[in-house]
Parts: C-alpha cells; sequence; structure tokens
DNA sequence: CGATTTACTTCTGCATGCAAAATGTTATTG
DNA sequence: CAATAACATTTTGCATGCAGAAGTAAATCG
C-alpha cells in the first residue's frame, strides 16, 4: 500500500540527509509512523535532552510539513518524553533518578500485576515457551552477549505481559518502559547485578511454571526494584563520565 | 449547552501570576485549554460514543481553527478516549464491560502502590485531613447525597495519591481513572453497593491511620474491585434502558 | 572594553488553502 | 422500484502563510 519512504507531494521532499539509523516499522498512518520515528529519535538518545526538539530539521528529515510532526510532538509531550515550554517549543526530557525512582515502583506494580493474571491464563505451551526464552537468555548470558542477553530478557517480560491478558496494562507499562530504556543501563550494569538478575529470572520462571501468581508478584517487584537500582547506577555512572546539561 | 469560545489576544496569553488558588484554572496554553476541554466534552458525554467528532463545529466552539484542535484530538486519541480512524476522522471510544475489567485491575494495583507509599509517608496531619474528608463523605452518605458524597470519595483517593508522592502514580492513575469516569456509574449505583464502599472506606481510613501499607493495599486492591463490579453493573443497566450504537 | 540597546533573523503558534477521500444526493438503469 | 452510476458537497490530512515571540548579531553608550 505506502512506501517506507515518506514522500509528499511539494517539490522540496529532501530525503534522508546524514546518516540516520531509521526507522524501518512503516506505521500504517503518518501520524503513527511519526509518533514512532520520534520516538525512536528520543528513545536512542539522538535527540539530546534539554535541549529543543529542531522543528524544522525533522521535518526535511522525516519529508514532512511542520503540521504533523507538531502533532506527534504534542502526543509524545503527553507521554512525558518531550516538555513543550510556551513559545519555546518542544524540549526532550531528561532522566534524573528522581525520575527513575517514581517509574520503577510503578512498574513494578504493574508487572506484580501482569504475574498474576498471567499464571491464571498461561498455558503449558506457553511456559514451554517462557522457558525456551529464559534458557537461551540464560546461554548468552553465559557468553556475556549482552545485548542479546537484553533483547531476550525484554522479551520475556513482554511475553508475560501478553500473556495476562489486558491490553491496557499492557499500554500502560509499555508507556514506562519506553521511557526507562532511554536510561540504556545495559552497557553500565555490573558483573553482580547481571547475576542477580539471572538468578531472579529462574525464581521468575519456577514461580511462573508452578502458576504461583502470589510469589510471581513478590518476585517480579523485587526484580523491578533491583533493577530500578542497576538503572540509578548506571545513569550516576554515566553522569560522572558524561556530564551533560538534564533537563 | 454553553459556548465555551475562548478569545486569544496576543502578549496577554500569560498565566495569571499572583497565585489565586481558583478552583477553575484556565489552562496556560491554548493546547491545554483544548485538551482539557475536549476531555470534559468527552466525559461528560456530550460528544456521544460511536459518532464521529464533529471537528468543524469543535472549531466554531472553541473558537480556533482546526491546527490546535485537531493537535489536541491526537493527544486524547493517544490517551485512548478518542479512536482516529484514517481518513475518517475521529470517533469516541465506547466503554465496554472487557474495558472495564482491564482497566479496573491496573487502578487497583496502581492504588495499591499509593496506599504503600502513602502509608510510609503520611503525617499526622495528614491522617486528620483525610479522617475529615472521609466523615464528611459518610455524613453525606447518611443524607444520601450522591453527588457531593461521589465528590468527597474522588478527593480522598485523590488525596491518598498525593501523600504517596509519586507524580508518575499520579499521572497514570489519573489517565484511566479519566476514562473510567466516563461511566458515570453513579446515578446507577446500588444500596448495597453504597453501603459497601462506606464499609471498605472505614477500613481504608483505620488502615491509614495505622500506616499499616500492606493491609491498605489490599484493601484498595478489593475495594477497586467491587468498583469494577459497580461501574459494570450500572454500565449493563443503562445499556439496558438505553441501547444505543456500540462503539 | 563590558553592558545595554537596537536591528535583524529564526522559530513558534495558529490560521488558511488545497487535493484527495469520504459522504450525500440525484439521475439512470434493468 | 431496488440497485447502481454519476455528480455535488463535505470532511480529512497535510502544506503553506503570517503575526508575534524568542534568539542573535550589530550598534551605541557608559
Amino acid at each position: 500500500m505506502e512506501d517506507a519512504n515518506l514522500n509528499r507531494q511539494p517539490g522540496d521532499a529532501t530525503a534522508a540527509a546524514s546518516g540516520s539509523p531509521a526507522t524501518r516499522i512503516p506505521r500504517a498512518t503518518l501520524h503513527d509512523e511519526l509518533v514512532g520515528g520520534l520516538r525512536d529519535l528520543i528513545v536512542e538518545g539522538e535527540l539530546t535532552p534539554g535541549t529543543r526538539v529542531p522543528e524544522r530539521e525533522l521535518c526535511t528529515r522525516f519529508g514532512v510539513s511542520r503540521t504533523p510532526l507538531r502533532e506527534a510532538l504534542k502526543v509524545l509531550a503527553s507521554e512525558g518524553l518531550l516538555a513543550l515550554l510556551p513559545n519555546r517549543g518542544a524540549q526532550v526530557t531528561g532522566l534524573t533518578t528522581a525520575d527513575i525512582d517514581e517509574m520503577f515502583p510503578v512498574m513494578g506494580a504493574l508487572e506484580a500485576l501482569a504475574g498474576e493474571l498471567a499464571c491464571a491464563r498461561i498455558t503449558d505451551e506457553e511456559i514451554a515457551e517462557i522457558r525456551a526464552l529464559h534458557y537461551n537468555m540464560v546461554l548468552q548470558y553465559t557468553r556475556r552477549e549482552l545485548p542479546e542477553y537484553f533483547r531476550l530478557n525484554q522479551s520475556i517480560h513482554k511475553r508475560i505481559l501478553e500473556i495476562a491478558g489486558n491490553a491496557t496494562l499492557t499500554r500502560m507499562y509499555a508507556g514506562l518502559a519506553g521511557r526507562a530504556r532511554r536510561a540504556r543501563y545495559v552497557a553500565n550494569m555490573t558483573k553482580a547485578r547481571w547475576d542477580q538478575a539471572v538468578e531472579e529470572h529462574e525464581a521468575i520462571l519456577d514461580a511462573l511454571a508452578q502458576r504461583d501468581g502470589p510469589r510471581l508478584a513478590r518476585i517480579l517487584k523485587m526484580h523491578l526494584q533491583n533493577k530500578c537500582e542497576t538503572v540509578k547506577e548506571s545513569l550516576l555512572a554515566e553522569s560522572a563520565t558524561a556530564p551533560k546539561t538534564d533537563r
């Protein structure tokens, strides 16, 4: 139906200028495309927190006019990824440790709920699926393949959310996780933290396999608490090496 | 029906500075004003679910052009209050019992977290404040003053959220509560449900006063479960009397 | 010289314009 | 007379235009 290339009619649609990681997933509508594309730019860190969002530049980048782009900015602002300064445009919000301290307890509560719901609904096949993901993840852990480990880790959490079968829950969690992901803490995770995370994931798998909802909820809540600490450590370490202006 | 024309004047639009604690605060920017105004129209039920949102009409109503109005529509769509149909504009989303079944467990998890956090932070003065709200609410209950009861009820829940001191949590909860409020179940609440709610609120006050976080969490979770049933009953009753077009 | 004022250049926020799609209405056909 | 076709009208989605605010560079003054 639509080209991944977003060329609009008038003459000036300057396609991808400098090397951008690009957005490969074409959404249904231009609006969704822009929201997704911009969100990626923010999460990937291509737009620096604290700096003004270059509206015109992004227009040429995506090959659209300001109207749809600004619509996307408003949406992202409502998600908390941007801050709208009156007469001063949009600004990427930074992640402070205070933000992390707020977000992770909420994510913990949501994941705990997801765990409980999932235990009540999970099929044997799904348990097997999670188990496969888990041991693949453990494999990457032993190989010290951080990126792949991280990807599988995410998959497991995402799959539990899906199994919980609550779209609202999934959406709320995704919103928070999207914001939290900006911290990109993986790079700074210590060995001890990594060991701990894997251990907790063993317990998660176990509780799931036994369909012990309350236990899984407790484990997940704790798991998120530890993740919170990991992210904060990473954030502090990063701000120590690269003292950027945040917010 | 009243006109909500917001006249804009350049240079004058800056916020009403000197901190006046007015109950009705006009939002700082036009964008926020529109988002809030439209959200009210939806929650109040003035825009019927399932029907197309009359873009042009709303423009004249609010006295703005389509650009800022459409920006607001996109935001409300991202909140789930509207659905965007490609080339067919926006449509107010209806609340099905399935939606309710999804939303209330999430709200329960969030309120439970809020209760735990609040117990750890609440001051004696705040306990006294909640107690005052509570017994005022009970008074309205004995008077069968449903609207005022409902308002105070909301105040208590909101206050607990505030005391929890987690802005992210408050925002997420507010988003869900805003959507749920469209059910306007108050009118259809049975006496039994009302009695039960007041009883549970006694327990809430008690747990708060004792700063028993885990207990408060349990109570709130249960409280929300019951609220979920109440809302669904009301929704079914309403759809039986007024069988409108769904979605 | 540093600080302020002034002139100029973006940039933001909103209004308007326009082509394509959707919708509504009348005409036509079997 | 139901169904379809042809046309007119409205609506949507995006581009563009424009006044005013914010930012920037030059000029003036102490």
